[in-house]
DNA sequence: TATGATTTGTGCGTATGTATT
DNA sequence: TAATACATACGCACAAATCAT
């Protein structure tokens, strides 16, 4: 179970784990992060909430989305 | 035409008369029940609201769905 | 072999209403 | 007041799996 902490919103600590997991390497590069419904499953959150996680990660460029395919880990920018 | 109820959600009350369907013997175990496409169209529903019926039909165990092929009545759960 | 139809899975957009913070 | 969050519901496009032709 996920302990919220009240001082940050949902989707923004959702963002923050699937973060994690891709720093951890627990996500591989192209690999699939976790879709709308599987955050809305997994973490018990609304689908507006779920799309507002996976549209930050693509802001942040950390993932990119495919229509009909998902979303996946995107290759680290180069510095 | 479906009379809807104003005090539940369309999703639960679709759910609901699929579900008498199978206990009254009209689908039988392993028989496909309506696809997303048919519900839409019998009901009169999104196809999100027609996902939202199967899926909880899922959870319930009323049912499994195989991508490709349909959803279909799941063998009653021993007890 | 391949083509199309059907079906589920996914992404993405939008809207309304309610409740909480 | 505003932002957040949930629930519901509408819709479209594309992908993958399956099956029939």
């Amino acid at each position: 179970m996920i302990e919220w902490r009240l001082n940050q919103p949902k989707w923004l600590q959702v963002a923050n784990i699937i973060k994690e997991r891709i720093a951890s390497g627990q996500y591989q590069v192209d690999a699939p992060v976790p879709s709308e419904h599987q955050i809305v499953q997994e973490f018990g959150v609304a689908r507006g909430t779920a799309r507002k996680v996976l549209e930050r990660l693509r802001e942040e460029g950390v993932t990119y989305s495919v229509r009909g395919l998902g979303s996946f880990v995107a290759a680290p920018a180069a510095e």
